[in-house]
DNA sequence: ACAGGAACCTGATAGC
DNA sequence: TGCTATCAGGTTCCTG
């Protein structure tokens, strides 16, 4: 489930590769995953035009193109990845060709992953609803102890619902919700209004200190995920609750259970998460 | 305005 | 062994 480590780890490995490069061919295998505009349109947009830049934002990648903005999103099983020669990948969704012959591939298997392509105007107005309400970076000048603590507090749910909330935070999922709120020691189901100041305070460097560990260890990956050049991240050798039920907690010993919290599956300590 | 849940998807896995 | 039901979770959409 690529998350806000593993996109970033995805943009500094394929970056290198495509940007400067023009795109000469748009091989379409599942129209589905071109969500605007439609498939025909998307490609007469981008085809022949350079790639300028590549960014992110939460968990949205973002081409920069010459009069044209590229957006991918590669929700659950998503991948992109950089290769040479035939694209042998069953799963390969879209695949872009570029000019020195490199292919940049889009493969999802469950192909809930989406494409988009705006023109200029519409990158100014903004037409894409989750990037356009998108909350701050961790790790940003934006996000302080304050905003989160202002977040949570005038909110009825639960803190690990919070933090899943893009328009709160950027590029938190299910993977380093959980984390961060092991490593801050509070429990996923606490009332997100509930929460004293230190508690914030101890979330508030969690959340920036699990993201920049796990951008460190390239992300991790579980199952599906995999950087710009198809490896594996590491960063599943260093998880502290996330998948590790029945596994004794690192810190106290006691064995890490998993619930259900905010729709979703939740991984904590019992002890050291009261 | 906000919270909660379903829908979108299909490969992998658990259970029979 | 082989089949079927269930699970995985990011985002959007719908409902209360």
């Amino acid at each position: 489930m690529p998350e806000l480590p593993e996109v970033e780890t995805i943009r500094r490995t394929v970056a290198p590769r495509i940007v400067g490069r023009s795109i000469c061919g748009v091989e379409v295998r599942l129209p589905r995953i071109i969500r605007q505009p439609e498939p025909e349109e998307f490609v007469r947009l981008i085809m022949g035009k350079k790639i300028v830049q590549m960014e992110r934002r939460g968990k949205y990648l973002l081409c920069h193109i010459k009069d044209a903005l590229l957006v991918i999103h590669l929700r659950m099983t998503g991948r992109l990845y950089c290769q040479t020669g035939d694209v042998n990948d069953r799963f390969a969704r879209v695949i872009f060709s570029l000019d020195d012959g490199t292919k940049l591939v889009f493969a999802d298997s469950r192909t809930l992953g989406t494409i988009y392509a705006l023109e200029p105007n519409q990158m100014a107005a903004k037409s894409l609803k989750g990037l356009a309400a998108l909350g701050p970076e961790p790790l940003s000048p934006q996000f302080t102890e304050d905003y989160l603590a202002a977040s949570l507090r005038h909110r009825r749910g639960k803190v690990k619902a919070v933090l899943l909330d893009q328009t709160v935070i950027a590029g938190l999922g299910n993977i380093y919700a959980d984390e961060s709120l092991a490593l801050a020691r509070i429990n996923p189901a606490r009332p997100a209004a509930s929460l004293c100041r230190d508690e914030v305070s101890r979330l508030f460097q969690a959340i920036n200190a699990v993201i920049r560990e796990a951008i460190q260890h390239r992300g991790t990956t579980f199952r599906d995920y995999r950087d710009g050049e198809n490896r594996k991240g590491s960063h599943q050798e260093h998880l502290r609750v996330y998948g590790r039920r029945g596994l004794p907690c690192l810190e106290c010993g006691s064995l890490i259970e998993r619930t259900e919290v905010a729709g979703r599956g939740t991984h904590f300590c019992p002890r050291c998460q009261q």
